[in-house]
DNA sequence: TGGGTTTTGAGGGATTTGCCTCATATCAAT
DNA sequence: ATTGATATGAGGCAAATCCCTCAAAACCCA
């Protein structure tokens, strides 16, 4: 937003580094952090009661990786820029990043000034990654990853039975867990398979570990 | 030690979150923190100039698990007391922890006074693990991993059958593969499970993956 | 108001796995 | 020579999963 502060949330699971980080972001006077949440139900909450113009999330969530969760929230807010945080995951989840609708990118071990600037760069609609990747081929890269989207999309119940299967689930558990009877979940695995060309279950999992819907 | 404050080092690749925890020790009265470490170099060069008493080291580091490292350390100094801040990798590595010599675990997920706690329960001489285990149990139970140290090795052959089955194989698949009948794969499979605690297949492809024993 | 897409579910048979016991053969170590 | 760990396998039953067809609500979109 031009006028007035950039209004931030955050989520992440450890108290010490959502402590620390706001502490040095509320020492800038163009920032104002509204709130910091500890988990995606909380960041829902949150994201209802106040209208924030930027989001930094930790890809590593516990509950459900940051990748998956940014899927569903822009759905819901579709002006929110995210910027992921990423730990020791190195840099192997750019893309999906982007894909998902992220703004920016910035490692964890990155000094604290870098998350500044990610802040302030996103805020004026320009996009924030690791240097490496010129702005401008980064900004065709961009529009290239926009024109071939995935060819075989998963709805989202699609990916909340995926969730659920490469966690290790049975049929009886995510009948539980979902409230939906074994025989739709027959339905969505075998459109998951087909979808995916999965041949085992062991396919499931393995897609799922690349795709940050599950937590290795 | 009982005189004085209690000497600690810190390693973890993330500066946000060594200032925030190292902000927040030193303003206790009787905790002196020496230095904090971004890398298992730069630590060693702080151990060899620095008595510490408590090292805490982050269990997830880049460039080597904390465990790894933890157990090259104790070699060095037998006297240093780790204690293991975990991240998102939850606390399956309590046991691993405890084998290579550590006094305490802490999730970061953690409220800020259980870091604080755990330093100085580990400070007495304490070992300090997450709730559930009493101290009394909990030490005898470290006693009885002791006497029965690797419960969890896998045989040659076990291993072949778990990576037939990581790769998504079916049982019939592996009875043509290893040439043995489907019996003796449920045999190996149902010990392998008991192994290593496994609770469905999926369980069974991320340690696969984990382990090098299949690429993902 | 139709037509796609998604989500939901039933019925029923075929297959696959899981679990339990029992049994044999090898090989190494005591 | 006996024991223990490893590897092999059978029989039988229970449980879980797979496969295929059919169908109906819900929803968005043109």
């Amino acid at each position: 937003m031009t006028s007035g502060k950039i209004r931030l949330l955050m989520i992440d699971d450890h108290e010490l580094f959502r402590d620390g980080l706001s502490l040095f972001l509320k020492m800038q006077s163009d920032v104002e952090v509204l709130a910091a949440a500890s988990s995606p139900r909380e960041l829902r909450q949150l994201l209802s009661q106040h209208e924030a113009d930027i989001l930094l999330m930790d890809i590593g969530l516990p509950q459900q990786s940051g990748i998956d969760l940014s899927r569903q929230l822009l759905k819901e807010y579709p002006k929110l820029k995210i910027i992921f945080l990423s730990g020791n995951e190195g840099q192997a989840y750019i893309e999906q990043s982007l894909k998902a609708g992220g703004k920016g990118f910035v490692p964890k071990s990155a000094p604290k000034t870098e998350v500044l600037d990610a802040v302030r760069k996103v805020d004026q609609g320009q996009f924030y990654f690791p240097e490496g990747l010129a702005q401008g081929i980064f900004q065709q890269y961009v529009s290239q990853l926009h024109l071939q989207p995935d060819s075989e999309t998963l709805t989202e119940r699609e990916l909340e039975v995926l969730r659920c299967f490469a966690n290790g689930m049975s049929f009886r558990e995510i009948e539980d867990h979902l409230h939906i009877s074994k025989k739709t979940i027959e339905h969505h695995k075998k459109a998951i398979f087909d979808k995916l060309g999965f041949t085992s279950n062991a396919d499931l999992v393995k897609y799922a570990i690349k795709n940050n819907i599950i937590e290795l």
